[in-house]
DNA sequence: GAAAGTAATCTTGTATACAAGATTTTAGTT
DNA sequence: AACTAAAATCTTGTATACAAGATTACTTTC
C-alpha cells in the first residue's frame, strides 16, 4: 500500500532535485495509474502541490511543473534576513556550550563535503541544517517551517546557483564568521555579514543554457 | 450558481469573524446540501481550509473550526517585528511625499473610527491597510500576502484582544509615531516603537470567559 | 441496574461514471 | 497544397455509489 503522503513527498522531493523540470506535465491519470490509484487521491494530492506553488493548475487543460520564480526568490532572502538578523541578536546574549558545539559539528562536516562535486547536495542539506539549528535555538522553528513551505523556487534557485561557480567554500566561510560573531558579540557586523551571505548573489543572476528555460518569464 | 471561490471567502469570513466558533463541526454533508453542491467541491474547498490552519481535519471522524493557537500567534507577531523593523529602516531612506499622504489619510480615518465601539472592525480594517501600505511602499507586498495566508489564529486573537479594553486610541497614536518616525528619521527609536507596537502584549493574555474555550490548549 | 457486546448510523475516504471544456486529428472542400 | 470544419480524443471538474473507520444506540446478559 502507497500512502498519499508518501507520494506528495516523493513528488516534492523529484521537483526540487529538478528531476521533473519546469513545464514538466503532471497528468492525473498518469499517476493514477502509475500508483495503482483512483484519481480522487490523486487529485486531493495535486491540489496541495499547487497550493504551495509545486504546480500549476490549468483547469480543463492540465498541470505542470511550475517554472522559478525569481521574484518569489528574492523575496523569501529578504524575508530570511531580516529575520535571522533579529535571530543571531538573540543568540548573541548567550548560547550554551552544547548547542554551540552543535553548530561547531555541522560546519566541520560542511567543510568535508567541499571539493567533492558530487557531494554538493550533502553540502546543501547541511547549509540548511545550519540555519535551522539557529531558528530552533533562538525557539523560532515554526517560523522555518513556514518559510519551508515558500521555499520551491528558492531551493530549486540555489541548486542551479551553486552550480555554477563552486561557492561552497565561501559559504562554509561565511558560516564561520556567523557562528564567530554570535560567540564574539560584535553586533555591528550581524548586518554586513547576513546581506553578503543571503541577499549578495540574487542581484546577478544570469543562467547559462539551458537553465534559462526553468525560469518564469 | 455559486463559485467555489465565493464559498471559500465566506467559510473563511465567517471563521475570522469568530460567528463560527472555535469547535464548531463542519460536516461535508452539511455543507454539500446548504450549497447545493456534491461533496467532492466541498472537499476541495475543505482540504485547502486546513492547509491553512481554519479547520482541523479528523480522519473518518469529521472537521472543526480550529482553535486559536497562541503559539502560532506569537511566532507571526515575531516575524512581523523583525519584517517591519527592516521595512521601516526602508521607508526612512526616504519616501514620496503622495505616499506620505497615503498614510496621513489612513490615520485620520482610524481617528474617525475610535470613541464608536460599533466601528471595531471598521478599525481593525485601518490598522490592517496602514501595515499592508507600508509593506506596498518598500516593494514587500508578496511578504505580506504571505503573512496572510497564516492568520487565522493572530486575525482572531486580535478581535478578541481588542474587544477586552479599548486600546483603539492607543494604537492609532502608535501608528502616528511610526510616521513620524519615518518622516523625522531616528533610527534608533525603530525598535523600541515596533516592540511596543507589536509584541507588549502578548504576554499578558488572560482571555475572560466565555474567550477561554476558544483558546487551544 | 450495570456492563458488555452487537448492530445501526454517523463520519470521511476512495473508486468510478459522466460532464464539459480544450486540443488534436481527420475529413472534406476549394 | 492550404484552409475550414467537424469529430474524436485528450484534459480536469462534478456527482454518486460504495468502502471503512468511529461513534452512538440498543439489546442482551449477568
Amino acid at each position: 500500500m502507497v500512502f498519499k503522503k508518501e507520494i506528495m513527498n516523493q513528488l516534492k522531493e523529484e521537483i526540487l532535485s529538478l528531476r521533473l523540470t519546469p513545464g514538466t506535465i503532471i497528468s492525473e491519470t498518469a499517476l493514477s495509474e502509475r500508483y495503482q490509484l483512483s484519481r480522487t487521491p490523486i487529485r486531493d494530492i495535486l491540489k496541495q502541490l499547487s497550493l504551495e506553488d509545486y504546480i500549476h493548475i490549468y483547469p480543463k487543460k492540465g498541470n505542470i511543473v511550475s517554472y522559478i520564480d525569481l521574484e518569489s526568490v528574492e523575496q523569501i532572502i529578504y524575508l530570511r534576513y531580516a529575520l535571522e538578523k533579529e535571530i543571531m541578536k538573540e543568540l548573541m546574549r548567550g548560547i550554551p556550550l552544547k548547542d554551540l558545539h552543535v553548530l561547531k559539528d555541522n560546519l566541520l562536516r560542511q567543510l568535508q563535503c567541499i571539493d567533492e562535486p558530487e557531494n554538493t547536495d550533502a553540502f546543501l542539506e547541511l547549509d540548511d541544517e545550519f540555519h535551522k539549528t539557529m531558528f530552533i535555538l533562538a525557539g523560532r522553528e515554526f517560523l522555518w517551517e513556514l518559510i519551508q513551505q515558500f521555499n520551491v523556487h528558492y531551493v530549486r534557485y540555489r541548486k542551479l546557483h551553486m552550480l555554477k561557480k563552486d561557492k561552497l567554500k565561501e559559504i562554509q566561510q561565511e558560516h564561520q564568521f556567523i557562528l564567530d560573531c554570535i560567540v564574539g558579540g560584535e553586533e555591528g557586523r550581524i548586518d554586513e555579514l547576513l546581506h553578503h551571505h543571503l541577499r549578495s548573489d540574487i542581484r546577478f543572476i544570469d543562467f547559462q543554457e539551458p537553465y534559462t528555460q526553468y525560469i518564469k518569464q
